[in-house]
DNA sequence: TTGAAAGCGCTAACAA
DNA sequence: TTGTTAGCGCTTTCAA
């Protein structure tokens, strides 16, 4: 294979084979009536030399750029990194096989900006969105934008394309089996309500709980535990409680949790059990290894790109989509 | 801010004030010569009417698009995961500051097939490769291509621009505190030699023992520990063999060997000392703590687009740049 | 079934 | 300093 900078055009194709541009494109195309001859003749050109032809120009003709743009906060905790980029992978899988490409854009907390010029740009024909936030200003941005768009992860917001994990059947199944199998005083260490998937979690947490005769008010419940401090205070005072299992939102959460117990010199699974509601790398070499819900954030990110490449194309896609799970019980809740 | 979809053009500007299409062109270019005041109401008028000009129209005609590539395996190992999503935000924020944006493409060992597309199809004017291999076909693909590459990692292609860490420096200064401190029999477990920077590090290794008198055949090497079970053997033969401290050149093979250690009940740093020539969030929350190495891939990838956009732009760039690193000990070298 | 011609929105010679 | 005029490479009416 040669990438021959000089470029063929449709142009020469035409006159190598005396026809017209319009022939050509047709043959490329397959829209419009068209000879089985000569659009056999015209592929079988473009084997032969090579030829691609320019996406920069057909995005100018059709207003259409075959890029998926796909945003995600630049200033995430390293234990969500993997998350991202599995998705992403899952992303361009999807893309790829119809031909579009990925286009990356970075938000931050307190600036959008880049998200906004994308948009404004029309550099991309759709995006996906990696993370929702409760009243979550990069949704209204793309909301009132018009342009299509999918979120990975769910939201109130009206009309909104979701796909995301079940965090509520996961969660709810997860607690479930932790009181079959004895615990009497689950304690929930949530991660930052801004994020409304810790508010899924709750959810599901709670609905564990009553699918056993439970009330929310049997457990204890810290919201919020957004920084190492708040997380370690909540973890003494579940303790200090009486709590025999901690549940935590998210890894990070969890292998916070574990730190300070080993340095309170506190034993898992017999002092307190302990169980998370994500599950990374990070927690998978722990000794005894985490009881924790596994999901697959690959298959997320094509899903959500199949879906936004319907929606651009104008086919009906369903409002949400809930992708599958897995309890994966292990040493921390025997 | 309203994100109006129907479209001003540079035409409805030229008309609405009285002027040719070129004039408002160069208004907004910046290029050859305009009065400032008919310059100032173009701004003005663009400003007050929020236009954006069409990127693609721009880009058909410069036969640029204002894209760089990213290029990426898509089949890598959990805990490299995080390096890759670090270098890429950092790329963003170099790319973002000059207008550009990063298309993603990922690559497979057996299957390059989607950057060869992007190449074809014109849809960048750049592109960074985000790891290097011996014998790289991808670095081949790009030489031959013609277009502007950088990579990050080390590469022995002849004019390839690189922005690698100064891991030869990084793993010799580590391996050599090490021995300072007292290690007399060093074993090394490598990663695949396949990839470039593996190489490197056993070089920086042996530069580490040479410094303080010793040579190569000193300590127990062992390269290609490229699945867990080989990395088990290796520690195991290295401990046989009387090794007193086992260095990894990378947080999975270091992950793997801990596991291994505690299975077999061997004390750090008692027993055996150990170290990483890379850390990630994986090794952190171990007890002990990892003596390891620390870069910052952020900035590689920041300064891996800063390069790409000045050969873009047809500026002299250094063929290699190192970067910096942190030698971190922690307790597993006490 | 095919072709001519206009146009997508912008840039860049070349003139004035 | 500004405008005229061709394009960039492709798609898409409209006619033939």
């Amino acid at each position: 294979m040669s990438y021959s900078r000089e470029k063929m055009t449709i142009d020469d194709i035409a006159q190598a084979l005396g026809i017209s541009k319009t022939t050509v494109s047709r043959s490329i195309s397959g829209k419009g009536r068209i000879s089985e001859d000569t659009r056999k003749k015209v592929i079988d050109y473009i084997k032969a030399h090579d030829y691609t032809p320019n996406p920069i120009a057909r995005g100018l003709a059709q207003a259409k750029t075959y890029n998926l743009g796909w945003v995600v906060p630049g200033d995430v905790d390293m234990s969500s990194l993997p998350f991202f980029q599995l998705a992403m992978i899952g992303m361009s899988e999807a893309a790829a096989s119809d031909d579009y490409d990925i286009l990356l854009t970075m938000v931050y907390d307190n600036d959008i900006s880049r998200l906004e010029k994308m948009i404004k740009n029309r550099k991309v024909d759709g995006v996906v969105l990696g993370r929702t936030l409760e009243d979550d200003i990069n949704i209204k941005t793309l909301v009132k934008s018009g342009i299509p768009f999918v979120v990975i992860g769910s939201s109130n917001e009206r009309g909104v394309i979701q796909i995301d994990n079940d965090h509520i059947n996961a969660c709810s199944e997860l607690t479930s089996i932790i009181v079959m199998k004895g615990a009497k005083k689950l304690a929930l260490i949530c991660g930052s309500s801004a994020q409304i998937v810790n508010n899924t979690r709750y959810e599901g947490f709670i609905k564990g709980l009553e699918s056993r005769g439970m009330k929310p008010s049997d457990a204890l419940i810290y919201m919020d535990c957004d920084t190492n401090a708040i997380i370690e205070r909540a973890v003494d005072e579940a303790l200090r409680n009486g709590a025999d299992c901690l549940i935590c939102t998210d890894d990070h959460i969890c292998h916070t949790a574990l730190v300070k117990l080993s340095t309170d010199n506190i034993q898992i699974p017999n002092d307190v059990k302990i169980a998370s509601f994500y599950n990374s790398s990070l927690l998978e070499r722990n000794q005894p290894p985490i009881t924790s819900l596994q999901y697959d954030p690959r298959k997320l990110g094509f899903e959500a790109a199949r879906t936004l490449i319907d929606c651009i194309n104008g086919k009906e896609v369903p409002q949400k989509k809930l992708m599958g799970y897995e309890v994966v019980l292990k040493g921390s809740t025997l």
